[in-house]
DNA sequence: GAATGGGTTGCAAGCGATTTGCATTTGAAC
DNA sequence: GTTCAAATGCAAATCGCTTGCAACCCATTC
């Protein structure tokens, strides 16, 4: 079985095309909302909200604001979370009409995260769904291993 | 494709075996210990802390008393952790010579719980292990959709 | 059955992630 | 420039979980 890893063809999303679907949606463009979206489309792995928030240069964005925010962003569909399940909340910026969901394969000593792009319970869903009566199914899978450099 | 959910054929395990496995680890049989045990016995689904401390006749057991002794029994093999990501782990009685692994279906309105016995990714692990050059791989998988009484 | 000693417990304080109340500030429209 | 709801910063509060420590108790020994 082939396991394809996310390519690193997806580009950055433009800041300004981020700011305009915020505009669109009647919310405000604010300096702490810029420097947190410009973080998040530097990076290509989920970041928590305290990474996040070190990132930002000192003093330019209360951690409190970047709470609210991914919170708005979430419901916005412009970032998905994820939970790695260290007790931190992880976001990462979605495409534009992708939904951006993905899975992770995490380093369980160095936290290195590699993106997988199969989704392969999906066709599960309906299954699990029919089975029991359930709609709406969804699911959380992530990969937890040890990784080359950390073997030795 | 057929959706194996857990039978109900898995009958309580005896109070008994589950101390004398402590026992067998020079662990004390304590009451606390036994309440907790009680507890996990008679419940067929993963319970917080919280739970069980509340299912806990008031005054017999402190909650610090119960996250030590999951800590115990985890690392003993004798509950299995859960993460619904709801932020509060959730912990289900193993049976001997079981690991346990196995998923579950919840309802994210009434929190109802199904048990999945099937483990898809299983044999997905290994490709993902040997793509990526990590080594024992696990996962975490969970469904979450709308049950049947919640859809009116 | 009583003494002994280390594992256990209860309680309270502490910690990290996240949320919230409130006074102040600010983006964007007029 | 004025205006006002939305957004922010700050501090306090909440929640799940952990930990230090003195008192306690199970299991073994005598």
């Amino acid at each position: 079985m082939k396991v394809r890893t996310r390519s690193h063809s997806h580009k950055r999303q433009k800041l300004s095309a981020l700011t305009s679907r915020l505009r669109g949606q009647s919310h405000k463009i604010t300096s702490p909302r810029q420097a947190i979206l410009e973080i998040l489309r530097r990076h290509a792995h989920p970041l928590t909200n305290r990474k996040i928030f070190t990132a930002i240069p000192k003093g330019q964005c209360d951690l409190a604001t970047i709470y609210r925010a991914m919170h708005l962003l979430e419901k916005m569909g412009m970032v998905k979370r994820f939970d790695f399940g260290d007790g931190a909340a992880r976001f990462e910026l979605v495409r534009e009409g992708d939904d951006g969901h993905h899975h992770h394969l995490v380093c369980t000593r160095c936290a290195k995260v590699i993106e997988i792009d199969e989704c392969f319970p999906r066709k599960i869903e309906s299954c699990i769904a029919a089975a029991n009566g359930f709609k709406a199914v969804t699911h959380r899978l992530e990969f937890f291993g040890i990784c080359p450099d950390c073997q030795r």
